[in-house]
DNA sequence: CATCGTCAAGACGCGACCCT
DNA sequence: AGGGTCGCGTCTTGACGATG
């Protein structure tokens, strides 16, 4: 059935398109973007490029739902090329929860893998994953239930995603980051919600979101 | 109202057949 | 072989409904 993995140019286009928008803008693109970018003169023909990369297992397309592309792994190498991660914990996107997980401890429970490209982890190193508590990251396409794929480090530039712990609080959360002077800026990817401010002294950045992946 | 995803109808190119 | 036509994949135009 499924030929070799030559896709048409402009399947191709799209797809490699797609991978660049959301590593540039952390979201996935409209379809109107795409078709911008790729020259095409009409939606449709995105959209049914889209379904053909749908079916063909290159992406997964989240219906009644704006930029509802979610990029699969394993574009032009061979597929199965996943591995698994641990989900090791939950992480609130809402109002800090005082939970983060220990990422050693993670032996004596059982805890749900997630299948990820191997992709992610040639690019970033280990992740880990955590699931996400609280509708906070929504604009961002983040829901409650999502699993974020994260990079242990301490380095974010200004507006990534990162898991924060503030110390005085003994709280983690889930938040776009900024620096601006002394303090930090913590901001929600929700309109309805307000920005938290800190010292900077007082948020340690465990990590930063390097993929999303829904849960159903 | 602007933005976004989706759909219906039809056109075009091209290869596969089929015929005299 | 040369010409007709059918099917299929792809694309265009244009419009609709949902959402914020």
């Amino acid at each position: 059935m499924s030929q070799k993995d030559k896709l048409p140019n402009r399947r191709q286009k799209i797809l490699d398109f797609i991978q660049d928008f959301m590593q540039d803008n952390g979201i996935p693109p409209t379809v109107r973007d795409i078709q911008k970018a790729c020259e095409i003169s009409s939606t449709s023909v995105v959209d049914y490029n889209l379904r053909l990369l749908d079916r063909d297992g290159f992406l997964n397309r989240r219906p009644e739902m704006a930029r509802g592309i979610e990029l699969l792994g394993a574009s032009g190498t061979h597929g199965a090329n996943t591995l698994k991660v641990p989900i090791v914990g939950s992480i609130a996107a809402g109002s800090p929860i005082p939970v983060f997980p220990n990422e050693m401890d993670s032996q004596n429970a059982d805890f749900d893998f997630i299948e990820i490209s191997s992709e992610v982890n040639r690019k970033y190193g280990t992740v880990f994953a955590l699931e996400v508590k609280g509708t906070s990251m929504i604009d961002a396409l983040i829901d409650d239930g999502d699993v974020v794929l994260v990079q242990p480090t301490p380095n974010v530039e200004q507006g990534e995603m990162a898991v924060a712990w503030i110390a005085d609080r003994e709280e983690a959360t889930l938040k776009k980051f900024y620096v601006e002077g002394d303090k930090v800026r913590l901001q929600p990817a929700n309109s309805a919600m307000g920005p938290i401010y800190c010292q900077a002294k007082n948020v340690e950045v465990r990590g930063k979101v390097v993929g999303v992946i829904r849960k159903y």
